[in-house]
RNA sequence: GGGCGUGUGGCCUAGCGGAUCAAGGCGAGAGGUUCCUAACCUCUAGAGCGCGGGUUCGAAUCCCGUCACGCCCGCCA
């Protein structure tokens, strides 16, 4: 199957069935597709109109100043052109938008219908057809997936060190990671998740010596019952060990743990499979705890992989030819330009470092996609930008890399560790948050005004959606880069803005269908008339180019934005708009087909975020 | 010490060159349920965007300086 979209394709580097990878849980074999919605031909016509009426006066065209006009303006679009035409025009901006309004045929290009001078600025307002556009489009249930594109992005994120239980601090990046991925998704490429796997460094030998050297007997109770939960016991005791022992104990034990590192560089393939027992039964813990965000990944990509095939060897021989390559204190390095800290990448020993390896693994993901993401956390940057300058150096089109970087999150006493044992534990959180929302709904059973029973297995299904969507949305919401204090009533608050409203949002839109038998959602935007209908119909309408736009620049917080933009118009509408007890058919039938549109909107812009959208709550 | 990031009403967050109210939420105060789920809605008080300069017709948004906080500056990952 995936030759077909190849044969379609120009240029595109994977020669590789993509349908048929293992560990593809979400859409096995067709993406969802949409068909890109009204607002994106609307700014292009608005793009088209304004540039060649400024063509036609032989003005730049360099920047159209378009924008979009605040709340009180019902335009779509608008342009501030006029402020920098001025000078050059030698007439006041509010003349120029006048003038330029004037010299424009808006209704000579799609979807606009006029353009209207405000003051300095020029309106552009849609016409009838772009409103009936977007309540035909919104009936899609794939509505806001861009059509496909063919590109093809590896998404790489979380990639923690299986060490142990995933904790708080780390959380922002499977949950923004994930909704990374999802947004790109939508946004028409095609997107393949990777874990990659820390299973060679000196963490790991500490690990599968510990795990070795220690008896179960002399550990304490887990405190879950589950692989990681176990496992970090005996990785804990190690470090203990080590910090604590006498110093020929130590270098006993250093000399077992350095043995365990040396066997893997050479490639041994009985000490790979001691470390790898390790690193699987770990792996499979935090897997499952990830499955509950749910981050779900294609693949887990082991950095042994490039050291077993070769690859960091010959990325090494290549380094050492590179003109900034210099031999130094028995170390090979790598000196750049605009960067004053040195990259080691093989040590006097002849070993490889990690970063060394993750070059080989990067080459791996360049020849294979088309693009890559890696999503990281700060203290990532430094080696991040040298892993880039260093794959540009080796001849690398390094514009096909991307990072988004995430500060962490940290607890008001301080930062959390896995090796110390101190933090909150993931799934703690995740437990905590769905104790709390159960408690939510059942003491809002009582005085529920909704006739619907909703027996033990509902209440349990919406605790979790609710619970571990407010723990998504909180993460995802915020733009990245800001630090975060974890506090427990602020990351389980249910109100206002956090998931349950929008989710909230969702289950009414269900509930109006639920009640809407007999009536058939008619295609007729001309009788949504109101203030609340035509705003809603707007917002819904600007969905696909939020989309867009978010992708450009892997912001998912830009979503959830746009989630409470969009719930507080849906809330406005279901205030004024009553759609099962409207009056008359025509107008039950079409604000039916708006309730679906923007139930549709709702559900894939909490798709993105990761976030489940309730059908009763 | 150097580099990078962050700093918006009591608290949290959006905006990151343009529209004489800086947008929401929490919290505070006042209201709203014979009508599709009140995890909702309406109204009131509250900031001039860390601080000081500068660029610009225009700055929360750009530049410089400064302060505070975070991260980084390992032959660790």
């Amino acid at each position: 199957m995936g030759v077909i979209v190849l044969a379609f394709g120009t240029g595109v580097v994977n020669t590789f069935d993509r349908s048929e990878r293992p560990g593809r849980t979400r859409y096995p074999y067709t993406r969802r597709s949409g068909n890109g919605g009204m607002f994106r031909p609307f700014r292009e016509s608005v793009e088209a109109a304004l540039g060649s009426a400024l063509e036609a006066r032989e003005l730049s065209t360099d920047d159209l100043g378009i924008e979009e006009p605040p709340e009180d303006v019902d335009a779509v679009l608008a342009s501030s052109i006029a402020f920098r035409l001025a000078g050059e025009l030698g007439a006041a901006p509010p003349e120029v938008a006048a003038r330029l309004a004037d010299e424009i045929d808006a209704a000579g290009y799609e979807y606009v219908d006029r353009v209207e001078p405000t003051g300095p600025y020029l309106n552009f307002f849609p016409d009838e057809a772009y409103f009936e556009g977007t309540l035909e489009a919104g009936q899609d249930s794939a509505y806001g997936a861009l059509p496909p594109k063919d590109t093809s992005i590896v998404v790489e994120h979380t990639s923690a060190n299986p060490t142990g239980p995933v904790h708080v601090g780390r959380a922002r990046n499977p949950i923004v990671g994930d909704a990374v991925a999802n947004l790109l998704e939508y946004a028409g490429y095609d997107v393949d998740r990777h874990y990659y796997v820390n299973d060679a460094g000196r963490q790991m030998a500490v690990f599968t010596w510990a795990y070795e050297r220690f008896e179960e007997s002399e550990l304490p109770e887990p405190a879950r019952d589950r692989a990681e939960y176990r496992m970090v016991r005996y990785y804990r005791r190690g470090n203990d060990f080590l910090e604590n022992a006498d110093p020929e104990a130590l270098e006993a034990a250093e000399a077992e743990i350095e043995t365990i590192l040396q066997g893997l560089e050479a490639g041994d393939e009985e000490t790979y499979e001691r470390v790898t027992e390790v690193v699987d039964t770990v792996l499979a813990g935090m897997k499952a705890c990830l499955g509950r965000l749910p981050a779900t990944f294609d693949e887990f990509i082991k950095e042994t992989r490039f050291m077993r095939d070769g690859s960091t060897d010959d990325v090494v021989v290549r380094l050492k030819e590179l003109h900034g390559a210099v031999y130094e204190n028995d170390a090979w390095q790598l000196e750049f330009e605009d960067i004053e800290k040195n990259l080691v990448f093989l040590r006097a020993d002849g070993t490889s470092l990690y970063t060394t390896r993750d070059l080989a693994h990067h080459e791996w993901k360049l020849e294979n996609y088309d693009r890559a993401v890696t999503v990281l956390g700060e203290d990532h940057k430094l080696q991040a930008r040298q892993l880039r300058s260093t794959l540009s150096l080796l001849g690398h089109d390094t514009d096909r890399l991307d990072s988004v970087i995430y500060s962490y999150v940290n607890l008001p006493e301080g930062k959390m560790s896995t090796r110390r044992g101190t933090g909150v534990q993931l799934d703690d959180l995740l437990d905590e948050a769905i104790d709390r929302a159960r408690g939510e709904v059942e003491d809002r059973l009582g005085d529920r005004l909704r006739s619907d029973d909703l027996d033990e297995n509902a209440v349990e299904r919406i605790a979790r959606q609710v619970g571990v969507g407010a723990v998504r949305y909180d993460i995802v919401s915020k733009q990245p880069t800001k630090a975060i204090t974890f506090e427990w009533d602020r990351a389980l608050d249910f109100e206002a803005q956090s998931a349950p409203y929008v989710q909230y949002v969702h289950a009414r839109c269900c509930g109006i269908e639920g009640e809407a038998d007999g009536i058939e959602p008619t295609l007729d935007a001309s009788v949504l008339e109101t203030d609340a209908e035509r705003e809603l119909l707007a917002t819904i309408a600007r969905f696909p180019g939020v989309v867009e736009g978010a992708a450009d620049e892997h912001e998912p917080h830009r979503i959830a934005t746009y989630t409470r933009e969009i719930a507080d118009r849906f809330n406005g509408f279901y205030r004024e708009c009553p759609v099962v007890g409207a009056d008359d058919e025509r107008t039950r039938s079409a604000r039916l087909a708006l309730v679906i549109a923007a139930r549709h909107t709702v559900a894939n812009a909490l798709d993105i975020l990761g976030v489940e959208a309730p059908e009763s709550m």
